[in-house]
DNA sequence: TGGTTAGTTTCCAATATAGCAAAATAACCA
DNA sequence: TGGTTATTTTGCTATATTGGAAACTAACCA
């Protein structure tokens, strides 16, 4: 391990890290489709507006997502749609663990 | 946000958690490319091997990895590679961040 | 059986995260 | 200017994560 590629992991990890959480994935599908202001997205997330703009500094910090104001509205935008691409391979690591639950019932 | 979409993001939320630390992603490339011990990937993370184990076990839980016991030793066995394709992704992410960071500065 | 190696679990302190409420900003409109 | 809407920041509490040390378990060997 040296420091070179620990930094890397670590950066890898803070990314990884700031997409990890529910409200977060929510955000991150919604602005896949089209670009949102954080009052749709709070809507949508169902929580606070203070806890949703927090978890938008967290994707903006990790560099997913970026913004820009229009009049009181801060509209959200989806820097980097690749990321959708990991909740596919997500998705099969759910399948192959829901399979392995069913052969352990069956 | 129905009950099922949150809980599918919950699913996805904690597959991205698992793999959202440094040292866990060090273990994932390690066994990318080969089948490792638990003592292996210690020394190459560089930690207390109980920390390592409960990385392992972090990683086994949520079905990234799978083991199997062979005289006094476990052996871990990455079962879904295409993890590995979130990093190229996410990679991207830093490259943007990075090239933004140079334009601040230019 | 007793010792050794490999791994896991428990205990505990330090640190980080999540969420709401309330206060502070910011841009707009009358 | 004063009020309103949209958003962020701060304060605070509850909860989760991390990591080493020590105790415990399991498989092997002499």
């Amino acid at each position: 391990m040296n420091t070179n590629s620990t930094a890397r992991h670590k950066a890898h990890a803070a990314v990884l890290k700031a997409m990890a959480h529910a409200s977060r994935l929510v955000i991150i599908e919604a602005l896949a489709t089209k670009d949102h202001c954080v009052c749709e997205l709070a809507a949508l997330v169902g929580a606070d507006m203070s806890t949703v703009s927090k978890h938008l500094s967290t994707l903006r910090n990790a560099g997913i997502i970026s913004d820009t104001k229009r009049g009181t509205s801060v509209i959200c935008h989806l820097k980097c749609p690749c990321v959708l691409s990991f909740l596919a391979c997500v998705t099969d690591v759910l399948k192959t663990n829901a399979r392995e639950q069913m052969d352990l019932v069956a």
